[in-house]
This record gives structure tokens, sequence and C-alpha cells, in this order.
DNA sequence: GCGAATCAATACGGCTCCGTAACGGTTTTG
DNA sequence: CAAAACCGTTACGGAGCCGTATTGATTCGC
């Protein structure tokens, strides 16, 4: 299955699903966090926080506190790791899963108005 | 010509987008930014500050420190409405238009690695 | 076993953005 | 013309995130 991107299409498209996120005003992350969440629901676990940091080319203290605040919107999860306790290990969660749902729906429902 | 995305082809879409973006560490605009960056250049002319604050649903503060913001890093730029001059035109400009290609660029590129 | 190394978290000062409210400048209205 | 309406900006206090440096807990190396 192949298609050809336009230019102004891929534009609309990011136009069109920024402009929802922005319009609905509800659960707003940064660039990063929504980065980190991405990296935790799409690639494969465990994840750690220095794990992480390498792979988004950031400082620990950044994971860190995305964690710290998408973790009081029950984004994600932590747990220590049993086998080595210096490790925390990042959990996905219900809440976390439902709200890259909603994202997907709203990236594939836009791309599907462009006749794409 | 049409495509169905799937579910997770969609994210992992954002996911590379985003992740290119942190990674990149450069100009980095928030949300609401792009989302007004992205209308500035995507919808017809003229742009004043009241419609973008009306079409985006925030209040108009948002908007002139947005345009603060992107102002000082050239990627748009304010004129007054010589027909009623309590209006801003907001216009477009180089560095904006290169900023914008090379996200669309970003876009279709990882869309192609879907093989999408 | 004990010091070095590693991990995540925290402290600190600084910067940006927020929402509400108030403000000057301009235009419309009566 | 004066009062009201409108537009964009600024003021203000507060919240969030940043980078650097440090801390506390745990594990590794000798």
């Amino acid at each position: 299955m192949s298609v050809e991107f336009s230019h102004s299409q891929a534009l609309r498209l990011l136009h069109d699903v920024s402009l929802a996120q922005v319009r609905e005003g509800g659960v707003d992350l940064s660039n990063r966090q929504l980065a980190i969440l991405l990296t935790i629901y799409m690639d494969l676990p465990p994840h750690t926080v220095r794990g992480l940091a390498a792979k988004l080319n950031v400082t620990k203290p950044v994971i860190t506190r995305a964690l710290d605040a998408m973790g009081e919107k029950d984004l994600v999860a932590r747990r220590r790791d049993p086998a080595d306790r210096r490790n925390v290990i990042v959990q996905r969660t219900v809440q976390g899963a439902l709200y890259l749902e909603k994202l997907g729906d709203l990236v594939i429902t836009n791309a599907r108005e462009l006749h794409l």
C-alpha cells in the first residue's frame, strides 16, 4: 500500500491535528512529553529513565519530570525494577492507551478527510 | 489516491516526527504556536489577532504572545491594517515558509519509511 | 567488605507561557 | 463631538519546564 503525500497535504494534516488538539483544550502535552509517551507505547519494553533519555537525546531529569507530569494524569506508571533496584521501569496505563487511541483516531479521521 | 492508515501506523508517524523534532533540538514551538503558524500559512489571508484567537478558541493575549515569540524568530511578521488601524495583519515570512517546508519534508520522509 | 560506579530523583535559579484584568489607541454610534 | 465599542497590547501573579549540579539508594569491582 503506497501513497504519495504532497507537501501541502502533510502540512494540512499537521494543521488539522494540532488545531483540533488546541481547540479541544483537554490534556495538552509538550512535544517532549508526547515523544516520551509514544516511545513508551510504541517501542518494545522495558523502558527505563536512562534508556528513554538516551533514545530522545535529552537529560535524565527531563524524563523524570515528564514522568511526574504524565503520571499525575495517569498516562504512565512507574515501578522499581526488582532485579536491579536502581532502575525504574516505566509502564503503560489504561488511561494512557486510551489517550493515544483517541490521538490515533484523530490523525486517521483528518487524513481521511484529506482524501489522502 | 487513497490509503487506509492503520491505527498504529498513524501513531508511529506521530512518534517518528515528534521524536525527530525532539532529538534535533532546534526551533521548538509549543502546540499552540505550531497551530497558529500553520493556520497563518495554510488558511486564506488576511489574519488578525482576533480572527486567529477565534479560530483557535483561545484568548487574544495568547495570540499576541505567540506572535511575539515567533516574530523574534522571524517566522511571522506583523503590520497595522491601513484601512482600520485598530487591526493587526499577520503576515508570512521567508523564514517561516522555510521552517514549514522542512517540517513537511519530515512528515513525508517518515511516512515513506513506513511504506505508508 | 569498601570504595567507585550507576541509577533515578531532587534542589536551584532562570525562562516561558498561562489567565485575568486593565490599558491606550482607533473607530463607530447617537 | 462625546460616549460607547472595538482591537491589540501590556501588567501581574502563578504554574510548568529547562539545564546544571548534587543527593540518596543500590550495585559492581577489586
